[in-house]
DNA sequence: TGTTAACAGTTGATTTTGTAACTAACAACG
DNA sequence: CGTTGTTAGTTACAAAATCAACTGTTAACA
């Protein structure tokens, strides 16, 4: 009954998924976090900043699907280290948008160089066929559309 | 410089892959969350004892990159639980052999049909070659060889 | 208007994780 | 033996994530 039962974890995808996740993140998350101190979320956070532009935490809660306590706490930590400024709607005063300054911008593009290549990196170790593939059902997967 | 940035996140692979995770590994969440009230160290425990039978904690972390902190605290949980039970070893008193109880194989079994069903719906949605593409770029990736 | 609902974002309490130090047991080798 | 090092597993404390309740604001509409 439990010596050789035939369901296999390592095919279950939700499992191999994570551990895949898991491991691809390691290198990158000893950068963030050895350079600049920082946490998932927060360079998340950056990240969205840097590639989109000017945006508020709600914005940035939907592209990125964290939730909005997470990203309060990234962002304030943010703000406090002088990577992003805040300033409130003038119409709408609930909303707040957030801009990456110029030390936020520059932490930005040295971690999005590394990011780059760390990728690079990853990708060459398959063919461009199958790197396509993986990308398109990885966002398939990510969009989670039935 | 921050509108238009032309690096896309979504297409960075440890992003990509996170997300693909954790949007794949919601449902499963919710059951073994709702049903049994376990954390997803626990059923991990739960079905490396119902899988691959009886065994130390040591080897659980081997099999799984768990850090055995996590291994111990499950542990506990589970035989608090009464889902297994815990024997040490006569030769090395160090060494605690793990094993699911009546129970505890209960459990697994009616997670096991579930993983096995949600895997199921998730792999109808792509062709055979391409799950078994992705399967293999994982498990490559997960494995972390460079 | 006035009242109620909805929304953006924050804060506090609780839970879970991560890190380091610890206990108990075995091993290696003088 | 006896000292030193290693191992399996646990525990204590700090860091972080989660969940619920909160503030301040806008919208809806009687």
């Amino acid at each position: 009954m439990s010596i050789a039962d035939d369901f296999d974890l390592q095919n279950f995808l939700p499992y191999l998924l994570n551990q895949a996740a898991e491991e691809s993140s390691l290198r990158f998350q000893q950068v963030y976090k050895d350079r600049y101190g920082m946490l998932r979320t927060e360079w998340r956070v950056l990240f969205h900043l840097g590639i989109y532009g000017k945006m508020t935490a709600k914005e940035i809660g939907e592209r990125s699907k964290m939730h909005k306590t997470k990203i309060s706490r990234a962002v304030a930590k943010l703000a406090e280290r002088r990577f992003l400024t805040r300033q409130r709607d003038g119409a709408d005063r609930r909303l707040e948008y957030l801009e990456l300054t110029e030390a936020g911008r520059r932490a930005y593009r040295d971690l999005r160089q590394v990011a780059m290549e760390y990728d690079s990196a990853l990708a060459a170790r398959f063919s461009d066929a199958d790197m396509a593939t993986l990308r398109r059902m990885l966002r398939a997967l990510a969009s989670g559309a039935a």
